[in-house]
RNA sequence: CAGGCAGAACGGCUUGUCGCUCGUGUGAAACAGAACGGGAGGAAAGUCCGGGCAACAAAGAGCGCCAUGCUUCCUAACGGGAAGGGUUCGUCAUCCGGCGAAUACAGACAGUGCCACAGAAAACAAACCGCCUUGUAGCUUUUGCUGCGGGGUAAGGGUGAAAAGGCGGGGUAAGAGCCCACCGCUUUUCCGGCGACGGAAUUGGCAGGGUAAACCUCAUGGGUUGAAAGACCAAAUAGGCCUUACCGGUGGAAACACCGCGGAGCUGCUCGUUCCGAUGUAAGGUGGGUAGGUUGAUGGAGGCUUUCGGCAACGGAGGUCCCAGAUAAAUGACAGGCUAUCGCGGAACGUGUUCCAAGAGAAACAGAACCCGGCUUAUGAUUCUGCUUUUUUU
């Protein structure tokens, strides 16, 4: 039970180009509302084998202060979370760019988006194989 | 008691676990970990004004356009603020006046436009009815009445938001600032005030409608853009520019041929042989510039506090503190406790207060993005102060 939980700045995806390759070149994507998860895998010499985009859309929550609501709720479920993930991805040698949208009406309990984003992250380690 | 308006304060505290960001320090350096310290608001919002700062050639002038518009003061500046003045409205008061609210409050003898409907007439005034007078015709004993005309008249009626000072008296044929008193206005002077303006006297018998949030005139202010400004570093790829190397000889006008030279291939090597050797290729350099990064960028018209000056806005002096700096954008999540507050229910006094109290329990608007000063808008089961309105009960 050593598990250590972190989200750094590394480990965000960040800069015009790695976003639009995201977008513009991915491998698969996941949806499970209020979840929305598109993925990338890659073989990048420098970056950290997780990389992960939070979204919440300004069309969708107008108000800034909600907005950062719900990109922090967000944040606490991945950093809890991508343990797992990490440890699958970091033995099998693959490495992935994930961005993770929020597109529910209001903002949910943490606990629910828990558990939907545990099922979207076992799909995504079984389809790494 | 309830509502409204204005102003001020507050916008939870705390323990544990797991985290984020910046800084310090450790370290040769980087990464990670551990340690210590800082980490959203009263509006951070709207982006409506004003300034700093930066770039644009000069940042000047003219035209245009936009904004502002009682006075004085405050301020870096302002369309903000303070203190006053005028006007209008409300309220109290017998009056003088007090209190409160609103105020886009320069100019309508510079010019242009507009003023519906109603009304006789709506702007160098106007005669519908009425009143007075008069000519004429008729009637009548006469006073007079009626019809058709002329003249006078703005006191009365009627219309309108508004009808050319108001009201009273004199005067008159009837009327009229025609004359007079008071009120209002105008001229001039004096007094008070820095000034807006106020007060007093005097003068003219009375100027001449409203609308400038219609154009406009006058005065004052504004160059434009906006941190996605701007400055610096700058990978890869493509292209620009520069330098160097890429051969020499003979013949020939040239293409080219021959001999040697260099490179590549055939081969392990040599010989030999084939191909290539200047609008191109290779190497090096260089400037612009994209991704990306650094800076701008957080010490400032700074906060708190004491004291002095000022009615106040605010200013002077002293002391003290350093107080977010992210950038696909940190300041959070979970669990527990406490308090403000609400409170099922109960008790006491003596009918709306106090006390006890199961339980609920921080819920509103909202997230810095270069920085300041304002304005505006949003907001609460919080607290206080002032003003005001309505209802009920006594």
């Amino acid at each position: 039970m050593d598990r250590r939980f972190f989200f750094r700045k590394e480990e965000r995806l960040s800069g015009l180009k790695p976003v639009q390759r995201l977008f513009t070149e991915k491998t698969g994507s996941i949806f499970i509302y209020p979840l929305r998860v598109n993925f990338l895998l890659h073989q990048d010499e420098d970056a950290p084998p997780l990389r992960v985009l939070l979204l919440a859309s300004k069309k969708r929550f107008r108000r800034a202060n909600v907005r950062n609501r719900v990109k922090r709720v967000l944040r606490e479920v991945y950093r809890k979370n991508s343990h797992d993930l990490r440890e699958a991805l970091t033995s099998k040698n693959k490495k992935i760019d994930l961005s993770i949208s929020f597109v529910g009406e209001k903002d949910m309990g943490s606990h629910e988006v828990e558990q939907i984003f545990l099922s979207i992250a076992e799909r995504l380690m079984k389809s790494l194989d």
